[in-house]
DNA sequence: CGAAAATTTGACATGACTCAACTGGAGTGG
DNA sequence: CCACTCCAGTTGAGTCATGTCAAATTTTCG
């Protein structure tokens, strides 16, 4: 079952991962189900954990004091999602995260997570690499939100990733882009008059 | 000279580094000058290196299609910049870095970088804490761009770093929060009749 | 001091939002 | 298997936050 994530780490460090590096690491993880809408995090509670999506869709986002959510990120399959903030600091999370089906999850525990970074240079390596992209791909989507309007955000979107609106409804694709259903709906008609 | 880099690694992994691991990583990094206003890093072009800001500012924006600077972030005293995408994808830059004040750097090559990693697990230890603390940064900055107005982010913005309107004028602000300089300058003079 | 740059201000334009109504498809139960 | 309901998506009309263009004013600095 933990295959994924053992080829998760092996492509992204380039290098295999011994048996016993494999095992110790394995030991760590534990599985967790999600059913379809259920929510795993909660902003303003303490949650360490950050988990692998091994099927399954999530879904990461804010709710402002209009009462609005906004997406901060989606997870699928071989993604790695959980927050981050309260993961590191310690502090009460600053997002909520839902399953958008039903998932299965692989959780580590804070604590399990730093052991194998410090027995485990190649997890250390990993986790840097994981870190690292994650962080050139969100300085990206902020360049991209000051550079684009909302209908070339979108045009980006579905070229990077062509399947996003066949797994998520059109309300959270426009969420993730930082607008309203009804201008997504907008921006669509125009596309395909225009096309 | 070297001393703030290993201060700054010490602080973020809350341990010392040897003298052998110091003068091996210190022998890595070149000191390198830049004038006001002068250039570092350019889009478009392949820039393989990661600066320490010893002493100074620097900025790092894109440039629009029609001309515009957007202010993708600051770098002062203590700081790491760099273009990250160019860095490790080995692609050519999408940022512009440069200077806004006379400013002291500390380089180091990409591989150079990754030698260190490989050589010294308390420096890839160190980097895996501040791509985590920058990738977390940027994920709350998405965040705030969704939830709040402009009103909202510059408030948050000068609360948490006060000193920054010392630093930078007032349109690298505007161009950091995502408006125009026009439009901070009415939400400064609102703000003041307000209170 | 004087030129250039930054900031402010005014009048107007616009992209995205709001509110509200309508359409259409998916599921449910009688 | 039809009627009902629910919810995503679409559309229309009016509003609003921020942008645009242009000019005046203040600040910076050689």
């Amino acid at each position: 079952m933990l295959d994924h994530i053992r080829e998760n780490i092996e492509a992204k460090i380039g290098q295999p991962l011994t048996t016993s590096e494999f095992e110790l690491l394995g030991a760590l993880f534990t599985s967790v189900h999600v059913q379809k809408k259920a929510q795993f995090v909660t902003e303003g509670s303490l949650h360490r954990t950050m988990y692998f999506v091994e099927r399954g869709a999530t879904h990461t986002y804010v709710i402002d004091k209009r009462g609005e959510r906004h997406t901060i990120q989606f997870g699928f399959d071989g993604y790695w999602v959980g927050d981050i903030y309260s993961m590191f600091s310690g502090k009460p999370a600053i997002f909520h995260i839902e399953a958008l089906e039903s998932t299965e999850l692989f959780a580590i525990s804070h604590d399990d997570f730093e052991h194998a970074c410090k027995l485990i240079p190649k997890y250390e390596h990993f986790v840097r690499i994981l870190f690292q992209n994650a962080y050139a791909g969100s300085l990206q989507r902020i360049a991209s939100s000051f550079s684009d309007d909302a209908e070339q955000r979108y045009l980006t979107l579905i070229e990077k990733q062509p399947d996003l609106p066949q797994r998520v409804p059109q309300y959270l694709v426009a969420s993730y882009l930082g607008i309203k259903p009804q201008s997504l709906s907008r921006i669509r008609k125009n596309l395909v008059k225009r096309s």
